[in-house]
DNA sequence: AACTATTTATAAGA
DNA sequence: TTCTTATAAATAGTT
């Protein structure tokens, strides 16, 4: 249409070729815009030029992403299986695995047990017997570090009381409450027994008796007395 | 274009809208064909009919991807950028609820305990032994109702027996292997604890003895042996 | 789907 | 870019 019969191919004139982009860019944009009013439809025209420039049409009352959304429903094809759909999928596996660890720590914890066979509990208990045992066996590791930490402790406290105190003194009263240590409130007996024994490797020459005075007082070496496990050392010369 | 003006609005005839939807839709794309081989530009077209069907214009040598693709990447818009975040969100969240579940079963299992104190272990300890009291008391139930489903039948069985034959008969050595429940197998002491007291009850006139013979061997009763828990019945009367 | 009278689009020139 | 205009193309109504 216009002045002769076009050949239906690239024109090499870039100015032509950019003038007549313009011009039928908007013939296909009016024509669009007539086929959305006249038999109601929804439009998109999407147009990259040779300039790497975008243009769009769009029907009025959609947007691009709804057309879009429509067009791969109903033509069932998916423009984004790659980011989109994998995604969905690994979605769907962390949450599959997220329900079994559910079950698991609920069965662990005395849930869920209905659908277990007498074979299936057994073995449930036999597992939970093997992490008792394990963790167990670490709390007293735990408890064992903790409880020579605090005897070494205790230990080089003695030994500046006994070296700056005359060794001819019958007897020491010494409150070490601030020297114990956190998660060892319960297991005084323990570490009492545990330091005696120790006190007497480090220093032979005296004995050492732990007292559990149980009370809150200031001792007269200048030991400020804290927190609820005080007791009181009774150090005497062999 | 056609023999008279239209008038820019809805064609209200369906038919008649259908016919212009076709021929207008044809002459968009051959006008998009024509804007690609021209222009070198790169077309797509996506239309919803009224009738909610699409149809697609892509220019060759693209797909509506790429080109959705470049449009994005020169308008600055991202169609999918809500979308795609919420879902990252929503699969982070997700994932780390399974690290924390996954954590837990493993705690309970008796790995990854470095990092717990010693009140943590304490009460890592107590929600086992919580959760394993629980368990027990569950499979005890399993464990009884099997006992009873199992009496019940080997007494029907010795009533059956006890009337067929003659009551002053001496005794019965009856196999009830084939009456083993699954699962109960290294129950048999408790079972046959259970049957003796039941069967007495059941019938007062005789005593039964419950012995293990732990050997595989048909009986005088057609009763086949089946499975490794078999053991005999010595029936008499009191 | 084909025809055709008309309208519309547009190539080239200004 | 825009306007003009000759001409090609599109298409509404008809068959």
């Amino acid at each position: 249409m216009g002045r002769g019969k076009m050949e239906m191919k690239r024109i090499e004139n870039a100015t032509n070729r950019q003038v007549t982009f313009s011009k039928r860019r908007n013939g296909l944009f009016k024509k669009a815009r007539e086929l959305t009013i006249l038999c109601d439809a929804k439009v998109s025209i999407l147009i990259c030029s040779s300039t790497a420039k975008a243009h769009e049409y769009i029907s009025p009352s959609t947007t691009t992403k709804q057309l879009l959304d429509l067009y791969q429903k109903t033509l069932r094809v998916d423009l984004w299986s790659s980011h989109y759909e994998k995604m969905l999928e690994n979605l769907g596996a962390v949450e599959q695995v997220n329900r079994i660890l559910k079950k698991q720590i609920r069965q662990r914890m005395g849930e869920s047990l209905n659908d277990l066979t007498l074979e299936e509990l057994t073995g449930l208990e036999q597992d939970i017997l093997d992490g008792l045992k394990i963790i167990r066996e670490c709390k007293d590791q735990v408890l064992a570090r903790q409880i020579n930490t605090f005897k070494r402790k205790v230990c080089s406290v003695c030994h500046i009381i006994l070296k700056t105190y005359d060794s001819s003194l019958s007897f020491i009263l010494l409150f070490v409450g601030n020297f114990q240590v956190r998660g060892v409130q319960k297991e005084n007996k323990s570490l009492q027994d545990g330091f005696m024994i120790n006190a007497k490797e480090e220093d032979p020459h005296y004995e050492y008796e732990l007292v559990d005075n149980g009370e809150h007082c200031d001792s007269d070496f200048g030991f400020q007395n804290e927190g609820p496990g005080i007791f009181a050392l009774r150090l005497q010369p062999n």
